[in-house]
RNA sequence: GCCCUCUUGGCGAAAUUGGUAUACGCAACAGACUUAAAAUCUGUGGGUCGAAAGACCGUGCCGGUUCAAGUCCGGCAGAGGGCACCA
């Protein structure tokens, strides 16, 4: 037995080395021996050099799950790998003049031995880096067959290009009009790129959302309103001349019902008709070349003014033949429905900002209920709400539904040169994805350029593409460019000299298939389908809220597209998704700046908290808590902690603060709560371990009162903390561990203080190891040395989740609440099947019960079975 | 501008999904142990009034539904997040 302090530092090195050589954590490859699969897996990191807190928090939750699904009899899957390509390892490369190579591979290391000190239950034997060979050879056969089934495609377009990194950024990498990583204002370049197909899954990566209710529903409409469904018409408005092949112009809308109110057409100035006008206009030109120049920043749109165009052109209105101005204007994009709109100013502020400066009638054709049609006009505020329509001919008097319903009907029927006038269509914002990156640290895109062959993939036998490894930085831009050799290669068709792509793919592409190779990380193939259908979907998927839209869109399209190419058979890769919050700190600041927290002392003083200087003793201004930064100096370094208090307390911590999926403040004071607590554990386990008891079957009748209490109130905490890990409701969790340890210890002391008999003392420790048992997912290196204090069998992370008695988990009586008009007044205690006349005779014979009455009837008499009773007098 | 979420003690938060509001922890205060401190243990703890028993008020604000509202409905305010010239 030992009182003595637990030394975290000393255990948690040596039960890491026990599992580790154990090979405890590692899953059977073998797909006949895992019966009941269960795949838990945290967003893999990017290698930056060190782990941070708010890795701490995801892999420990993570951990949590699989040490608890494991205890649960579940063959757990929980690998770990590096998502190793990307910027940051060519910026380091230009600034220290290493390898982007070395410096991602350094970092790995260092990061992988911080992981393990966290004593994760990791099986590392299927740990890989998306920079391997082995792994981008994969990525590269998937591409190429990607390219076979039409899921990849190459457009010239126009594209983000960050002038900063000096590449191409996806639609979804541009927040408010700046690159996501360099920050820098992005500009519209026009390059040929590769594109994924993303856009033909646009109605199923969108109905299919409904389906997945292991999701956040955050998440879900986050991805529901990027996708951006409309529905619509496209109609034809005849021109009323011709200009080269144009005809007539197509518009989408979606407020048909409103064409009436049309006055005007506007279109955007890379329309082909504006573009073919602009030939023979120069102003026109001008205008178009403007046009291009406003950025797309927040800024830039919000202060951009409306600015047309007149063509001089008109159409003809399709119902009622009024001729209809054309014009271009810098407001109407074209990557949207077709690039062209009708303008009806009284229902859309836009059109109406642009008709009151270019003086355009305004012709209401929507009557808010209760407005009088001959005195409701719009002035400077277009109404978009319900209504009824009026001035619109046939549509007159109906609701915008029914009047959507009869023009789609009249237009359909309308030909124009042998077609239908116009037809129903669905739009989506989503635009296909954009993979090409200028860059030197990623997949290269296998793809060789022939002048006579065009673009062509490397045959697969002539797979991987190998990123050369003699390159230098001296210059901005992709050093693959400027390779002296490696360009160089053979049409693969007709043998001629060809060129090599050197673009390589985006790193969420890397990302978007990481979970499935996990499941054979060795195979020849992206995957071996059987295995990977076998353990797929993911069960439960950790991570950050700022992946709900890029990576996680991204995964559910490449799993969709995986299917199709025959890598794998299911559409959905995450059944489970949990978004964890973000670990914050409070931040400090004096004249010269930002502080670290241990650079600063806080006291307390008249119950305001007080911070100065460590050094000078100087006051320092404690300023807002946000999250952790650099640039902020609020940074906790992990191996600090971990030194300091060991690992334990640090997932202790991270676990108990904050329900998951909000922030947690991280404080000082908080962690020496979690280290007292692992202290007090171990104290109280070697009390237990003192008393002699023995690991035997506990006859309920023998024992004593309080001990009989003790283990119901255990083994229904059991349950309890089965449906809080359950639902990863770990900091409840926490509390319920922390209030069962007081009940422990409480119970130590009724053992001393009377006679204990031999089946008292057996439930105590009985207690104590279900409590270890209980806590172990979540401080699992404390667990192992309580579970060997406690003389208990092998190991506790490989020991199944206690058994309850059920016997003990039976409430045969309940304290119910007695209210009087819905105010508490006693307490009663009542058998649990209590039948309604016993409980309605037991109440009315309150004291307070009959004071309130005075002798009269209840007006009402309310009885909640095993909850409550409320007498209404 | 549009969409969404949140608001409970000094602080982080809990509340069986409409049924005892504030569990558990942190900080605080008081006591025990100690020469002393640390560590540890015990106790107190929403507000107002009261010596006490107790009474009244109380989950951002206003109103509603209900025997009963932190929880449901309507409105308002504040904080945070997503999208944004999407026709």
């Amino acid at each position: 037995m030992s009182t003595d302090r637990y030394n975290a530092n000393d255990a948690e090195a040596r039960w890491q080395k026990i599992w580790d050589e154990a090979k405890i954590f590692n899953t059977s490859t073998e797909i006949e021996q895992s019966k009941n699969p269960y795949y838990v897996l945290e967003m893999f990191p990017y290698p930056s050099g060190r782990i941070h807190v708010g890795h701490v928090r995801n892999y420990t939750m993570g951990d949590v799950v699989a040490r608890y699904k494991r205890a649960k009899g579940c063959d757990v899957l929980h690998p770990m790998g590096w998502d190793a390509f990307g910027m940051p390892a060519e910026n380091a490369a230009m600034k220290n003049n290493t390898h982007p190579k070395s410096w991602t591979y350094e970092n790995i290391a260092s990061m992988r031995k911080q992981l393990k000190s966290m004593g994760l239950s990791l099986d590392w034997s299927r740990e890989f880096a998306t920079c391997d060979v082995e792994y981008y050879h994969k990525q590269q056969q998937m591409f190429v067959d990607f390219l076979d089934a039409g899921l990849i495609y190459r457009k010239n377009a126009k594209v983000n290009w960050d002038p900063v990194d000096m590449t191409v950024l996806a639609n979804e990498q541009v927040i408010d009009g700046k690159g996501w990583r360099s920050g820098a204002e992005v500009e519209q370049r026009d390059l040929t790129q590769w594109f994924m197909k993303i856009t033909d899954y646009s109605e199923d990566l969108l109905s299919a959302l409904d389906e997945l209710d292991g999701w956040p529903e955050k998440v879900r409409l986050m991805q529901k309103n990027w996708i951006g469904r409309s529905e619509g018409m496209r109609v034809k408005f005849e021109m009323s001349e011709q200009v080269g092949d144009f005809t007539n112009l197509e518009v989408f809308t979606t407020r048909h019902d409103t064409i009436f109110g049309a006055s005007f057409l506007a279109i955007a100035a890379d329309h082909p008709l504006s573009l073919e006008l602009a030939e023979q206009n120069a102003e026109l030109a001008n205008f178009n070349a403007e046009c291009r120049k406003i950025g797309t920043s927040a800024a830039a749109i919000e202060t951009a003014e409306k600015h047309g165009f007149n063509t001089g052109l008109t159409v003809k209105h399709p119902i009622t033949g009024t001729p209809l101005p054309i014009y271009v204007a810098n407001f109407v994009l074209m990557d949207y429905g077709t690039g062209a709109v009708f303008g009806c100013p009284a229902h859309d502020q836009r059109d109406l900002d642009f008709a009151r400066k270019y003086e355009l009638t305004v012709t209401p054709v929507v009557l808010p209920t209760g407005e009088n049609p001959d005195a409701f006009y719009v002035q400077n505020e277009a109404y978009v709400g319900e209504g009824t329509l009026f001035n619109s001919d046939f549509l007159d008097g109906m609701s915008i539904d029914d009047a959507k319903e009869a023009m789609a009907k009249k237009l359909e029927a309308l030909k124009f040169e042998g077609t239908p006038q116009a037809e129903r269509q669905v739009n989506y914002k989503l635009r296909d994805w954009g993979i090409s990156r200028q860059r030197y640290w990623g997949c290269p895109i296998p793809v060789i350029h022939c002048d006579d062959c065009g673009p062509l993939p490397v045959p697969k036998e002539n797979l991987p593409v190998i990123l050369p490894e003699d390159i230098n930085f001296d210059k901005p831009g992709n050093p693959l460019d400027r390779h002296p050799t490696w360009r160089e290669v053979d049409c693969p068709k007709c043998g001629k000299a060809a060129k090599r792509e050197t673009d390589t793919m985006d790193t969420f592409v890397d990302s978007s298939w990481y979970f499935a190779r996990f499941t054979k990380p060795e195979a020849d193939t992206p995957t071996e389908p059987s295995i990977a259908n076998h353990w797929l979907p993911v069960d439960q998927y950790i991570g950050g809220i700022e992946h709900a839209i890029l990576h996680l869109l991204y995964s559910r399209f490449f799993t969709r597209a995986m299917q199709k190419t025959g890598h794998l058979d299911l559409k959905e890769p995450f059944k489970g998704l949990f978004t964890q919050g973000m670990v914050v700190h409070e931040t400090y600041k004096n004249d010269s700046g930002w502080l670290s927290p241990d650079e600063v002392s806080i006291s307390e003083k008249d119950g305001k908290r007080i911070a100065v200087h460590i050094d000078t003793g100087a006051e320092v201004k404690i300023g807002g808590i946000e999250k952790m930064s650099k640039s902020k100096r609020n940074t906790i370094d992990p191996d600090d902690i971990i030194a300091a208090y060991g690992a334990d307390t640090a997932r202790w911590f991270v676990l108990s603060d904050s329900p998951p999926d909000r922030d947690v403040i991280w404080t000082e004071a908080g962690v020496e709560g979690a280290h007292r607590f692992t202290q007090k554990v171990w104290r109280t386990m070697g009390e237990i371990a003192a008393l002699g008891a023995q690991h035997q079957p506990i006859d309920n009748g023998q024992l004593s009162d309080w001990a009989l209490e003790l283990r119901k109130h255990i083994h229904q905490t059991v349950e309890k903390i089965d449906e809080m890990l359950n639902t990863l409701k770990f900091n409840s969790a926490v509390a319920q561990i922390h209030s069962t340890a007081n009940q422990v210890d409480a119970a130590i002391k009724k053992a001393k203080s009377s006679k204990a008999n031999d089946h008292d003392l057996n439930a105590l420790l009985e207690s104590g190891r279900i409590v270890v048992q209980m806590f172990a997912p979540m401080m699992p290196h404390l667990g192992e040395e309580c579970w060997q204090e406690l003389k208990c069998e092998g190991l506790v992370s490989t020991t199944p989740w206690p058994e309850i008695d059920k016997a003990l988990t039976v409430v045969d009586s309940v304290t119910m609440p007695i209210q009087i008009n819905g105010k508490k007044k006693a307490m009663l205690e009542l058998p649990i099947n209590a039948d309604e006349a016993i409980i309605k005779e037991k109440v009315l014979a309150l004291e307070v019960v009959q004071t309130a009455l005075g002798g009269n009837e209840p007006k009402k008499l309310i009885i909640v079975p095993k909850r409550i009773v409320n007498v209404v007098v």
